[in-house]
DNA sequence: TTTGTCATACTAATAATTTAGTACTAACTT
DNA sequence: AAGTTAGTACTAAATTATTAGTATGACAAA
């Protein structure tokens, strides 16, 4: 049991992961020329952070052309999952619950969202 | 404006401020006696700590006898909430929609956080 | 008054994160 | 074949977070 992907991603790495997520895989290119776009980064800072989330075991990568083409190793919706859970263990001691009253309470959920809520609710009772 | 809180408490910052919370508000070796019980520390560690979190504008101190007290600037809730809102818009683009749905589909509430959502929900409709 | 305790200020060491530069190699291009 | 380009590995610098040691001063105890 290697208990990957448990530790959330860094703000850097999930900047990365969306990216890769989004194109579904890419080379070191692909993914900076998609970052070019909203901000100045470097070439080889892609390529180091995505050496990182490799080591993490978040990306494998094989050889395509001369290049390394990085695939996601979890979907996107599992490891959101395991950092809301983290943030959750973190901040509310891992009940949810009062995370949602706040959210509720605070309101910080438009009347599309309350209603997919009940909707959701309704499914599960 | 200062914008003061709005960045998140790290885990270290977070530990200190629950005990500061606590207590209302406490001098570096109440909080320091606390935080023992449930692990080591030394005493000068939290003394950094409490004077970190004064120089970002969460606690605030006072001579107190030959010592500091400490008092928290914003209350518990305020600044969790601000924790909530930097996390939805880092991981879920500001759209805390998403991650309610998620926690219900994974299910992540108990039935009393359910209950107490239902509530919720009608009371705001 | 000397000695010890308690509190603070200052300094430092380590680790993690983020960013990017440099050197080298393989492979196109002309 | 020579030079240019794309790609990778390796190195490193800056920043933030965490932990704690040392020096110093004030007050209390003997």
């Amino acid at each position: 049991m290697t208990n990957e992907g448990t530790k959330p991603l860094t703000d850097s790495e999930l900047e990365i992961m969306e990216v890769v997520w989004a194109l579904k895989r890419g080379t070191v290119r692909e993914v900076y020329e998609v970052l070019l776009r909203h901000r100045k980064v470097a070439y080889t800072t892609v390529m180091t952070m995505m050496g990182i989330l490799e080591g993490k075991g978040h990306l494998r990568r094989q050889k395509e052309g001369r290049a390394f083409l990085y695939i996601p190793t979890r979907p996107r919706q599992k490891v959101i999952a395991s950092m809301v859970e983290e943030f959750v263990s973190r901040v509310f001691k891992g009940s949810a619950g009062p995370l949602v009253a706040g959210l509720l309470k605070d309101k910080k959920l438009s009347p599309e969202e309350v209603a997919e809520i009940e909707r959701l609710l309704k499914e599960n009772s």
